[in-house]
DNA sequence: TTGTGTGAATCCCTTCACAGCG
DNA sequence: CGCTGTGAAGGGATTCACACAA
């Protein structure tokens, strides 16, 4: 009865990919569900998810059962389910450092706040920038980030800074206690343990679209 | 002598990730250059390109012999090589359709004009952007996408539009003779064969940090 | 001697195929 | 029956380890 309920304990690895497939089936969940549709079978959510039936279970094999034998998934259900296992049930609490373009964008994007990421912090080093309104919030500087951090409990920067400031923005980001970070300079980022960085590099994208049309040629 | 050439004319299936890893390595080898550095080793490239010294040869060798043994390999001469293999020896055409935040930062973003990717067009469906000047080129009506994409012998597409608007614009660009497209809106575009495309999904990254993180638990 | 280039071994991910449950 | 959940098989990608060239 209370089968497949969260992650395994003990926790077996789990793919980068597996997670992103995670995090696309969610996308299509959602998408169902906005279309009154109530039940899903595996061959469906993988057709709208580029993927495999086979995937689409083995994928949510790793953290339990969430099916019915003989009539597929509840939407519903299924989306509560991954939402759980993508730890998306509470909010999360988002620095954007870099208020440039790139950051923006990003501070205006509503997709993410739709999703639980709120930016509740802005920072920037440009004192023309500093003490400028954003929507609710002010522009601060990026020397009191350890204080803000501490303060709004926040957990994620998004850093949206030079490839030259970076990798200080990235130390002084997780002296102050946060965990995950979503980085837009093309540089690697050395982080101490615990610490969890995904990288957003437009010119690798570009590049290796690029290295497919050569070879097609 | 002429070992080493251009990718093998009998194309073995290369991974997506190896492609990747050579954009990192070829970005790692521009700052050695940078810094005057003649002579680079796989163990060298590989701890700035975080990965391993045997991944990098067998990366490389998927392409042909690039280094002299007991020295390493020569940062410019690698360098050109790799650009070689990506494609990157001749500059890209790429049209931005969508002039909103998400354009407006990439219009902006000179990291994609240093490496050969020049905007040479900017569309947008919304009146009161059309025919306004950014930068040198004004924004034109996306109902001229297919004429201007001929005429300016555009490859790339980069689509930063509203996501009900995407798979429209996508068929529109395909049907212009776009071969590769950068997507940012989320969803999974349908494409006839022989055009490629590459998705930017900040949710999924975001999703995958909060995975991440709520596994650490 | 040094560090590349590469077969062989290993590991991990995907696919297959079917037992089992509703 | 129909479709899930899952061991087993298969196929790639990474790592190992060493022959070989400079």
């Amino acid at each position: 009865m209370t089968r497949g309920r969260r992650q395994a304990p003990v926790s077996k690895k789990i793919s980068e990919s597996a997670v992103r497939r995670l995090s696309l089936y969610l996308r299509t969940l959602e998408e169902l569900d906005r279309a009154g549709q109530e039940m899903v079978s595996s061959e469906q959510l993988a057709a709208k998810s580029a993927t495999t039936a086979a995937q689409v279970r083995k994928d949510l094999s790793l953290f339990g059962s969430f099916g019915k034998r003989g009539f597929g998934y509840t939407v519903e259900e299924l989306g509560r389910a991954l939402r759980d296992i993508l730890g998306l049930t509470q909010p999360w609490r988002v620095a954007l450092i870099g208020a440039g373009r790139i950051g923006s964008a990003l501070f205006e994007y509503r997709g993410l706040t739709h999703r639980g990421f709120q930016i509740v912090a802005v920072f920037d080093c440009d004192p023309s920038k500093i003490g400028r309104k954003w929507g609710d919030s002010m522009i601060r500087d990026v020397a009191e980030l350890e204080r803000v951090v501490g303060d709004l409990d926040i957990q994620i920067a998004i850093l949206a800074v030079p490839v030259e400031a970076v990798q200080g923005v990235m130390d002084q980001a997780s002296r102050a206690g946060v965990r995950g970070v979503l980085n837009f300079a093309p540089r690697r980022l050395k982080v101490p343990a615990g610490v969890t960085v995904k990288d957003v590099n437009l010119v690798i994208e570009l590049e290796s679209l690029t290295f497919a049309l050569s070879q097609g040629v």
